[in-house]
DNA sequence: CATCCGTGGGA
DNA sequence: TTCCCAAGGAT
């Protein structure tokens, strides 16, 4: 597999290639905040941000997050439900809760200072080969690969690579692939300008080649191959899950809350009370409130019919929510994982976005 | 290695 | 509607 890129290495101008693709970057890269310097906590927090989700979504975020936490030490202090809350709406919440752990880890360990060493950077939780590659290339200017997503499509276009970049075996070959191009005199231009490349020219579907700076440079267009490259294989349907959740109001005006667990999906975010529901009982209103005596010893007295449907998408599964309205008698053991909140208090605590869905549908009705 | 882990946008 | 994403990492 390494073979096929080395024989195409061959074909390659590198010092042309490297001088035409930074010339571009340089003049064409888009402004964005965490380009204004190179602090080393603003670029992992960026890149961090930047995982699996896209620069507009990520700006408003960014610029919030590092107002709200500016340094490393300001983060490893925060409060874990603040940091959540700066967090929410962005997805994938345990990359801000390794964050946090990695940026203790930063100030216990290495006196506030960001490893510049590739094996110690890697070593901190949520930093994966890509983003120890990202933090040393544009903070440092230290010339190791960052290979994303974008990476592996332009390479696999610029050397017509036909390895499947879905397999994760493959980013080995266009790590070395990297290596042996990457300009060690800005390898930070160098990295972020592939990916500005991917991201504005170097699109996965019809690719701009014909505004691309590289393209005298790139051995799929010259093969009027651009449009097969890369080879990606698809990934498998969702699973679906049926769920009923419950907003439950008190006399004097409080709603039931509670903390998800630790681990797995959505940890550590707040819901209303919800429980699996397929429709087997003999009705999902007493499903609910038997639901509702034996997990949180609460009486509770739920509407008949469902007020309002939320469907929330995940990478690997769907929920389909019926949402019901009710309401508490009696009173409820309050923990730090349940807890009963005015509709003020409420906005301190960060939800998935299909629960602040039923909380607007609620507010509505 | 396969699966888990979010969300909103676009084809 | 359905599918594929978008600057991946942990387990």
């Amino acid at each position: 597999m390494a073979k096929i890129f080395i024989d195409n290495l061959e074909k390659i101008d590198i010092e042309g290639f490297q001088q035409d693709l930074i010339n571009w970057f340089q003049a064409e890269q888009r402004t964005l905040p965490w380009r204004e310097n190179k602090d080393p906590y603003r670029v992992w927090v960026s890149e961090i941000m930047l995982q699996q989700t896209r620069v507009d979504t990520v700006i408003p975020y960014f610029n919030n997050f590092v107002e709200q936490f500016p340094t490393i030490n300001d983060l490893a202090e925060a409060d874990e439900d603040k940091v959540l809350k700066a967090w929410e709406g962005l997805g994938y919440y345990s990359r801000v809760r390794n964050l946090q752990s990695a940026v203790k880890e930063v100030k216990e360990v290495y006196g506030g200072i960001v490893p510049k060493d590739p094996k110690e950077i890697a070593k901190l939780k949520g930093v994966g080969p890509y983003t120890a590659g990202a933090i040393l290339s544009i903070a440092y200017g230290v010339p190791e690969p960052a290979v994303d997503g974008n990476v592996m499509r332009v390479f696999s276009r610029i050397l017509s690579i036909w390895e499947d970049i879905a397999k994760p075996a493959s980013r080995k070959v266009f790590e070395e692939a990297v290596r042996a191009i990457i300009a060690k005199d800005n390898p930070s231009d160098f990295n972020q300008a592939l990916m500005e490349l991917g991201a504005l020219i170097c699109t996965p579907t019809s690719p701009s080649c014909l505004l691309c700076p590289v393209r005298e440079h790139c051995i799929a267009f010259h093969e009027g191959k651009e449009r097969e490259l890369p080879i990606k294989t698809k990934n498998k349907k969702t699973k679906k899950v049926q769920l009923a959740a419950a907003i439950l109001s008190t006399d004097d005006g409080r709603y039931l809350i509670r903390k998800r667990p630790a681990k797995g999906l959505l940890a550590n975010l707040w819901e209303f009370p919800q429980c699996e529901d397929d429709h087997t009982f003999t009705s999902t209103k007493r499903h609910l409130q038997e639901y509702l005596l034996k997990e949180h010893a609460a009486m509770a007295e739920v509407e008949n019919a469902a007020f309002g449907k939320i469907e929330h998408v995940f990478s690997h599964l769907v929920w389909n929510i019926d949402v019901y309205a009710g309401r508490i008698e009696g009173e409820i053991d309050q923990t730090d994982t349940v807890k009963l909140v005015t509709e003020e208090e409420m906005k301190e605590f960060a939800f998935p976005v299909s629960h602040q869905k039923m909380w607007k549908q609620y507010k509505e009705k």
